[in-house]
RNA sequence: GGGAGCAUAGCUCAGCUGGGAGAGCAUCUGCCUUACAAGCAGAGGGUCAUAGGUUCGAGCCCUAUUGUUCCCACCA
C-alpha cells in the first residue's frame, strides 16, 4: 500500500472531509446509556448576533477537549450546544437595520417586529454555530437549543410563577439603572463603572424664614429640579437647630424640608446632603424614612421633561450646564471643587446610566443566595481556579434584588396580567381570561420581557427538558464542567447556581472550570473599537483548526489571561507538520500487511526504553487533563512527540529498518504502535490531524474519536532500560556538543573508542553511534589513554576518545578540560556541603539524600577520569 | 475604600503539593544526514521585582515595599 502522504499537511483539504465524517458517522451524537457514566458539559450559549471570536474559540476549545477526552475514556458524553437570543443586543440590532429602512418599531407593533426578529434570527441566528463547527467542536448538534425556544420558555414561565408563588418575584418601585439609549431597565450587573473627571458644584440653598442657608454639595446638578429634602446627621452639633426648617432650592424656588437621617455623614462634605429620591438609591431610602415626595424629572431616552420646568426638553448635560450657571447668577453657587469619580454606564451600548425610579420586577435574592453559597462552601460546586470563589461569595454575599423586566419586545414575555378593572395582578403560566378576584374579562399581559439571563440562568436543566422529567434530564444532569471566562461569573454562573438550587434542589455542574480572555499581541484587550480582534476564522483558514486549537491549549492555565500572536500559531501549525511527516515516515516503511497496533513479544532497549516513556506520558497527560491543567497536558505531548519520538526513536529505528527482515517488522510494529497511542494523547487537542493520521495506519475501529484513550500500565514500565539509554544518549550529546565546538562537519566520520565499566550498555551503542554521532566505526574497552591526536570526552560513565588528528588542539583541549573540571567540581562541593550538612541528613526525606548521593557518586566518577585525561595531556 | 492576579532568558510564557532554573520565538555556529529547511545538531543568554523572615534547603511558604493589570463598592 504504502499511500503517499504530501511532504506538507495541508490542513484545508483535511479538516471539512474529517468533520463530514464525523457527522456522518453520527460520533458526537449522545443517546442515554444507564450502563455508563455521565459527563456532560452545555455550551455557554453564544449571542445569536455574533460573530466567532478568540473568546469563543478558546472556551469552546477548552470544552472539545475535555469532551473528546472523556468520550474516549468510555464515559457517556454529552456537550449540548445552543444559542442565546441576547435580548438587548438582538434588539438593538434589528432596530438599527430598521432605522436604515426608515421605519420604527412602533411603526411595525410588536408582532410586527417579533415577525421581523424571528426572521432575522432565521437568517444569521444559525452562523455562529456554522464557525464553532469550523474550530472541530463535537457537539451533538442534534440537541442544539435556543434561550428563546419553546422549552425554554416553558421553563422559564414554571420559574417565574413558582417564584412569584414563593414571594420571591415581586413587582414595585424602586430605585433602577436606566438605559436612555436603550431604552430599559439594566440590572447592577449589566453596568460598568469608569473613573470620570467630574466636580463637586457646592450650592446653597437659602431657609424658607430668611435665617440663612445650608450649604450641600452634589456630582450631578441636573438632578436639582427633583430634590425634595436635605438630610443632616441627626447628631449634628452644626444643624441641631435646623432640622425641620424648609429651606428654597435656589433657582427653582420649591420648598422643601430639612430631615434628620443617619445616611448623612458628618465628616463628609458640608455635612448636608440634597435628597433627590427619584435619581439616587440612598436618597431613595432616605424619602422613604423622611416621607418625602419624589419627582422624577428625566425622560426615558435622557432628556429633562415637563417636572423640570425651564429645563425640560434640554440633555441632561445642558441642563447641567444651565442650571450651574443660573446658580452662579443667583449666587448661590459656592464653588466647583473638581474631582474623579465612577460613572456607570451601559455594558452594551456604553451609554451612562441614570438612576431613576421605576415600577419594575424584581427577584428578592437573599434566600435564593445562601444555599448556592453553601454548595460552593461544601465543595458541591468547585472553581477551578479555586480563587475564583472568593469573588463568587463576595457578590453572593452582598448581592442586592435582580432587576428582572426589561423594557423590550425580544425576549420572553413575563408571564403577569393586569385586571383593568380591579387592578388585581394574575401571575400564571397558562393565559387567563378572567380576573379570579372580579371576574372580569379585561386583563392586559405586562408588556415588558425578562433579562436574558433569567433564560440563560436556566440552561442546564431546561436543555435536559426541565420541568418534564425527562430520561435526560435524570441521566445527564448535574453537568459536569462549567467551561466559561472570568468575566461571565456575576452574569451567568452564579445565576445558574442559585436557580438550579431553588428549582432542581441540586447544584447545576460539579465544577466550573474559569479560563481568561485572550488578549493581543501588546496585551490589549481585542475589542471592536480598537480593531485589533483577529478573525479565528482567518487563522484557521491560514493554518488549520487544529493549530489554532493547540496554541489555545498551550497557553491555557486557569483563569489567566493569554496573549495572542501568530508566532505562537506558527509554531502550532509547524508542530502539525512535525507530525504529520513522522507518520509519513512510517508509512513510507510499511507495506499494507500490517496488522493494527500491537506490541511485539521480543523488544530492544530502546523499544523498552520509548514504551516506558510513552506510559509515563499517559498518566501525565492523563493526571492534568484531570487536573484542568491543559497547557501542561499539552506540553508534555509535545516535548514526547517531538524530542523522544521523532528525533530519538525514529532515528534509531531506522538502524532496524534497512536491516530489514525480523528485525524491521519488529521495529514497524513498536512505530506504530506508539505512533497511534500517541495520537490518541493528542486527539482531544488537534482532532483532525490526529483522526487523519490514525485512519492512514494500520487500525481497528471506525474513528479515533471513539478509540479506547491510553492508560498506565506497570508492566510498561522499564526503568532499567531507560537508565541505559540515558547513558547512551549522555554520550551521543557530548559527542556532537563536543564536534560541533570544533565545528567538524557531520560528513567527516571518525572511529569512536570508548573506555567504560559499563560494557553490555555501550556495546548497544555502537550501531546508534555512526548514525547519531558520525562514528565510523566503535571501540569499547578498559582505557585508551594511548591514542595520540585524539579529543577526550567525560561523562559520568565513559570516557570516549575520538582522534582528530591535525584538528585536535591540545592547547585548547586542556583548557575545556580544565572548565569542565572546575565546573563539576563546584557542582560535586555543594552537593557534598549538603551530604556534610547534619541537618539535611536528618531532615531531608530519605530519597532526597539517595538521590544526591548518588549524583555525588556520579560526579566523583567524572572528576576522577577527567583529571585522568588531563594528566595525560601533560 | 475593599479584594484579586501578575512581576522568571532580548520577547511570549511554563515551572502543580519547597529538594539539580525550563520551553517556544529571537540571536550565534555547523549541517540539504534518503520523514520533515515549517527541518537536523550544537552554543550563548537569567542575583527568578526589592528588602526581610521561616526552613537543613525558597522561583515556590510568610511579612513589608515597588511596579502593573483587573474586579468589587450607594462615598453627597
Amino acid at each position: 500500500m504504502a499511500k503517499e502522504l504530501a511532504k506538507q499537511y495541508d490542513p484545508s483539504e483535511v479538516e471539512d472531509r474529517i468533520y463530514k465524517y464525523w457527522l456522518d458517522g453520527k460520533y458526537f451524537h449522545a443517546e442515554v446509556d444507564e450502563k455508563k457514566n455521565p459527563y456532560t458539559i452545555v455550551i455557554p450559549p453564544p449571542n445569536i448576533t455574533g460573530q466567532l471570536h478568540m473568546g469563543h474559540a478558546l472556551d469552546n476549545t477548552l470544552q472539545d477537549i475535555l469532551i473528546r477526552y472523556r468520550r474516549m475514556q468510555g464515559y457517556d458524553t454529552l456537550w449540548l450546544p445552543g444559542t442565546d437570543h441576547a435580548s438587548i443586543a438582538t434588539e438593538a440590532k434589528i432596530v438599527e437595520a430598521m432605522k436604515k429602512e426608515g421605519i420604527s418599531k412602533e411603526d411595525l407593533g410588536r408582532e410586527g417586529f417579533l415577525e421581523r426578529a424571528w426572521d432575522w434570527k432565521k437568517q444569521y441566528g444559525g452562523r455562529i454555530i456554522e464557525q464553532l463547527k469550523k474550530m472541530g467542536s463535537s457537539c451533538d448538534w442534534d440537541r442544539e437549543r435556543f434561550t428563546l425556544d419553546e422549552g425554554c420558555n416553558r421553563a422559564v414561565k414554571e420559574v417565574f410563577v413558582n417564584l412569584y408563588e414563593k414571594g420571591l418575584i415581586y413587582r414595585g418601585e424602586r430605585i433602577i439603572n436606566w438605559c436612555s439609549h436603550c431604552k430599559t431597565s439594566i440590572s447592577d450587573a449589566e453596568v460598568e463603572y469608569e473613573e470620570k473627571d467630574g466636580a463637586f458644584w457646592h450650592i446653597r440653598y437659602p431657609f424658607a424664614d430668611g435665617s440663612g442657608y445650608v450649604e450641600v454639595a452634589t456630582t450631578r446638578p441636573e438632578t436639582i429640579p427633583g430634590d425634595t429634602g436635605v438630610a443632616v446627621h441627626p447628631d449634628d452639633e452644626r444643624y441641631k437647630d435646623i432640622i425641620g426648617k424648609t429651606c428654597i432650592i435656589p433657582v427653582i424656588g420649591r420648598e422643601i424640608p430639612v430631615v434628620a437621617d443617619t445616611y448623612a455623614k458628618m465628616d463628609k462634605g458640608t455635612g448636608a446632603v440634597k435628597i433627590t429620591p427619584a435619581h439616587d438609591p440612598n436618597d431613595f431610602e432616605v424619602g422613604l424614612r423622611a416621607n418625602l415626595p419624589i419627582i422624577n424629572v428625566m425622560t426615558d431616552d435622557g432628556f429633562m421633561n415637563e417636572k423640570a420646568g425651564k429645563y425640560a426638553g434640554m440633555s441632561l448635560m445642558e441642563c447641567r450646564k444651565a442650571i450651574v450657571a443660573d446658580m452662579e447668577e443667583a449666587g448661590a453657587l459656592v464653588k466647583i471643587e473638581p474631582t474623579k469619580h465612577e460613572v456607570g454606564s451601559c455594558y452594551r451600548c456604553h451609554t451612562t446610566v441614570e438612576p431613576r425610579v421605576s415600577k419594575q420586577w424584581f427577584v428578592k435574592m437573599e434566600p435564593l443566595a445562601k444555599p448556592a453559597i453553601e454548595v460552593v462552601k461544601n465543595g458541591t460546586v468547585k472553581f477551578v481556579p479555586e480563587r475564583f470563589d472568593k469573588i463568587y461569595f463576595n457578590w453572593m454575599e452582598n448581592i442586592r434584588d435582580w432587576c428582572i423586566s426589561r423594557q423590550l419586545w425580544w425576549g420572553h414575555r413575563i408571564p403577569a396580567w393586569y385586571c383593568a378593572d380591579c387592578g388585581e395582578i394574575i401571575v400564571s403560566k397558562e393565559v387567563p381570561h378572567t380576573c379570579p378576584k372580579c371576574g372580569s374579562t379585561k386583563l392586559d399581559q405586562d408588556p415588558d420581557t425578562l433579562d436574558t439571563w433569567f433564560s440563560s440562568a436556566l440552561w442546564p436543566f431546561s436543555t435536559l427538558g426541565w420541568p418534564e422529567k425527562t430520561p435526560e434530564l435524570m441521566h445527564y444532569y448535574p453537568t459536569s464542567t462549567l467551561v466559561t471566562g472570568y468575566d461571565i461569573i456575576f452574569f451567568w454562573v452564579a445565576r445558574m447556581i442559585f436557580s438550579a438550587c431553588e428549582h432542581m434542589g441540586e447544584a447545576p455542574f460539579n465544577t466550573v472550570f474559569i479560563h481568561g480572555i485572550v488578549r493581543d499581541e501588546l496585551g490589549r484587550k481585542m475589542s471592536k473599537s480598537l480593531g485589533n480582534g483577529i478573525d479565528p476564522l482567518l487563522v484557521i483558514e491560514k493554518y488549520g483548526a487544529d493549530a489554532l486549537r493547540f496554541t489555545l491549549a498551550t497557553g491555557n492555565s486557569p483563569g489567566n489571561d493569554m496573549r495572542y500572536s501568530e508566532k505562537k500559531v506558527e509554531a502550532s501549525r509547524n508542530f502539525a507538520n512535525k507530525i504529520w511527516n513522522a507518520a509519513r515516515f512510517i508509512l513510507m516503511n510499511l507495506d499494507g500487511s500490517e496488522k493494527a497496533p500491537y506490541i511485539p513479544e521480543s523488544l530492544e532497549t530502546e523499544d523498552k526504553w520509548i514504551l516506558s516513556l510513552f506510559n509515563k506520558l499517559a498518566k501525565e497527560v492523563t493526571d492534568n487533563l484531570d487536573k484542568f491543567e491543559l497547557g501542561i497536558a499539552v506540553q508534555k505531548l509535545y516535548d514526547f512527540i517531538w524530542d523522544i519520538f521523532c528525533d530519538w526513536y525514529i532515528e534509531i529505528a531506522k538502524i532496524r529498518l534497512q536491516q530489514g527482515g525480523e528485525k524491521a517488522e519488529q521495529v514497524k510494529a513498536v512505530l506504530i504502535y506508539i505512533m497511534s497511542e500517541t495520537l490518541k494523547l493528542l486527539h482531544p487537542f488537534m482532532p483532525f490531524i490526529t483522526e487523519e493520521i490514525w485512519q492512514t495506519l494500520p487500525h481497528d475501529g471506525e474513528t479515533i474519536m471513539k478509540s479506547a484513550w491510553p492508560v498506565y500500565s506497570d508492566e510498561l514500565n522499564f526503568a532499567e532500560d531507560e537508565e541505559k539509554m540515558e547513558s547512551i544518549m549522555g554520550a551521543i550529546r557530548a559527542i556532537r556538543n563536543r564536534r560541533g565546538e570544533m565545528n567538524v562537519p557531520p560528513s567527516r566520520k571518525a572511529k569512536v573508542y570508548i573506555a567504560t565499566e559499563k560494557k553490555d550498555v555501550f556495546a548497544l551503542s555502537a550501531v546508534f553511534m555512526q548514525r547519531l554521532a558520525s562514528a565510523s566505526e566503535t571501540e569499547i574497552g578498559d582505557s585508551f589513554d594511548h591514542l595520540e591526536d585524539a579529543v577526550c570526552i567525560v561523562t559520568h560513565d565513559a570516557k570516549i576518545y575520538i582522534p582528530m588528528g591535525e584538528l585536535v588542539d591540545f592547547e585548547a583541549e586542556r583548557k575545556r578540560l580544565t572548565k569542565e573540571l572546575e565546573a563539576a567540581q563546584k557542582k560535586l562541593d555543594q552537593i557534598n556541603n549538603k551530604l556534610n550538612n547534619p541537618g539535611f541528613l536528618s531532615k531531608a526525606p530519605e530519597s532526597v539524600v539517595e538521590g544526591q548521593k548518588q549524583e555525588a557518586a556520579k560526579l566523583n566518577e567524572k572528576v576522577k577520569m577527567i583529571n585522568e585525561s588531563l594528566a595525560k595531556l601533560k
